[in-house]
DNA sequence: ACGATGCCTTAGAATAGTTCTAATTCTCAG
DNA sequence: CTGAGAATTAGAACTATTCTAAGGCATCGT
């Protein structure tokens, strides 16, 4: 299956020179990694698929490179549980469901209306940044799903 | 300020019993050190303040008390980000405010009518038996409160 | 073009948090 | 009192991540 990897390296070395930083393979290769399968890989999981482009590639700068496109913002660093942090480039507003069964992970949109709502709980004196929301559960097979 | 640690043991002993479980010492201590002082400690921090009352307990067996307690439903085990998991005994719904400043825990209470508007984002085929809501951000040191 | 400067990558060591293992102790039923 | 199962313990093992020190590479000023 043909990947078009073409467009991304636009906003990440744009991204990335502004706060300094170079656009760099080994930057480019994890960022476009995450992008062509969005199921929330672990740093290992990021390593392996990356190393079949760069074999060369060591799992401390798969480490730095993940952190770095979090800080630019390009990437979300997610945490369910105990266990690895998994990676996850997308950018909208959206919660986590985590499926207890299969140990998936699927992103779920959220309204700005509900995360107003949610916003709205907080009491006054409390300037929240960012807010995670994460359900956990089992998906049922959908019984005539689309 | 004095503090009743004595109605506890009766859910707990309980709840221990209702799963088949026997309501030892390090059990009940590990528990009421977690609602003497709400802030979330690490298993580490569990383990100090038990130790003070149980300087023979062992830190596997701290772990082993808080898994069952997980396990009963007595506590929450909740996760921020990297680092080590965070338990809590207050089991009504509520999210968790985290101060990126301090590193303080607050729980926000969350009213049913929020839970459902934030269950209700989900699509078919997706069945929760939980939502955690994390918010990340600072507190202000409330101009006039109380 | 050339060297200096500093960013980046790398491998491996080190660390933090948690789980595992095997031995011992405790509890309770018979 | 004895045997079976449950719980605790210390320490080893393990996993995920960060640190360290060395070397490589790109860019800038001259």
């Amino acid at each position: 299956m043909p990947l078009a990897i073409t467009s991304l390296p636009e906003s990440l070395a744009q991204r990335l020179a502004d706060s300094g930083l170079r656009a760099t393979p080994q930057r480019e290769i994890v960022y476009s990694v995450l992008l062509a399968k969005r199921d929330h890989p672990t740093a290992d999981e990021v390593y392996v698929r990356v190393k079949s482009e760069l074999p060369t590639i060591s799992l401390a700068t798969v480490y730095n490179c993940l952190e770095t496109l979090v800080q630019c913002d390009l990437v979300r660093a997610v945490n369910f549980e105990r266990g690895p942090t998994r990676y996850c480039p997308n950018l909208r507003p959206h919660a986590h469901f985590h499926d207890e069964q299969t140990g998936a992970t699927h992103d779920i949109d959220l309204p700005p209306e509900v995360l107003e709502k949610v916003n709205a709980v907080l009491p006054a004196g409390y300037d929240a940044k960012s807010v995670e929301i994460i359900f956990r559960g089992k998906t049922n097979p959908s019984p005539a799903a689309f």
